[in-house]
DNA sequence: CGGGGCTCCTGTGCGC
DNA sequence: TGCGCACAGGAGCCCC
């Protein structure tokens, strides 16, 4: 699932690719993708527009146009991909320099947009603060959980509270940190939250550093898969030897999703 | 404010 | 062996 690294991964492949060319036209095999405006005037005012730049804000990918901004969100199952004309993708735009970007999604979770002001949107609005910019500082973050009740595992996901973290980024940063994903916030020790805080910026880097973690459908924009999956720790290793104290990897449920942590590492 | 549950969708994998 | 169903998950929404 694509989080903050991956989306960021795909945002340095396209900026390499795209800026300066034209799109010439849109091949649109699955409208429901299309979110605003209608698909008529979606095709009829992206074409010949200029793009400018590419940009991230958390899980969304936002193309700079020449006149306003195409936004991408890949949700579960979502890629753009660069290159040759692919017909099973669900979206493909062709670029001037005859290659396409196609957008391709299993699931059909997807969104995007061409809007004036991406800024405008309402998640965007919404959303809480970028975890790798300087501003997100250890008196931010603090702050940020001041008079919180919740428990820390759903809170880390809510793009209302921090930007581009998912469920699987969540559940390392909290193995990293050696806090339980049930935890509510008001327990957590001082020295707990300074580790919570070092680790989610950590395993975001390294994320990034590696290219993404491609444990379903991620791939970039080259259409490769990520290196970061074979580095996880805790998700999707259920019964698995934890690798610090080798007790067995569990999953619980919060917020309605899976949740794995180490049993004895994570209290 | 918090939390649970439902919804969108479809490939995968499990149980019978 | 094969079928059918529950499950997975980002995020918005409703409800208590």
């Amino acid at each position: 699932m694509p989080e903050l690294p991956e989306v960021e991964t795909i945002r340095r492949d396209l900026e390499k690719l795209l800026p300066g060319q034209i799109i010439k036209d849109v091949e649109i095999g699955a409208a429901k993708l299309i979110k605003e405006p209608g698909v008529r005037e979606f095709k009829r005012r992206i074409k010949n527009k200029k793009i400018k730049g590419v940009r991230r804000r958390g899980k969304l990918l936002i193309i700079e146009l020449s006149a306003g901004f195409l936004t991408c969100h890949l949700k579960l199952t979502g890629q753009l991909i660069y290159g040759e004309k692919d017909n099973k993708a669900k979206i493909g735009f062709l670029l001037s320099g005859g290659k396409y970007l196609n957008f391709n999604d299993l699931r059909l979770f997807g969104e995007i947009r061409l809007v004036d002001d991406w800024r405008n949107l309402l998640q965007i609005r919404r959303m809480g603060p970028e975890p790798l910019e300087a501003d997100f500082t250890f008196e931010t973050f603090k702050g940020m959980l001041e008079g919180k009740k919740s428990r820390i595992k759903p809170l880390l996901m809510d793009q209302a509270f921090i930007a581009g973290v998912g469920n699987l980024y969540a559940a390392e940063a909290l193995f990293r940190s050696g806090i339980h994903p049930a935890r509510t916030v008001n327990t957590l020790k001082p020295k707990e939250t300074e580790e919570l805080f070092l680790h989610i910026k950590g395993v975001l880097k390294e994320g990034i550093k590696y290219r993404g973690s491609s444990v379903d459908d991620y791939r970039d924009a080259s259409g490769k898969k990520g290196f970061f999956a074979s580095r996880l720790q805790v998700y999707g290793r259920e019964g698995e030897s934890c690798s610090r104290c080798k007790a067995k990897i569990s999953r619980i449920k919060t917020g309605g999703r899976s949740s794995y942590f180490c049993p004895k590492c994570q209290k």
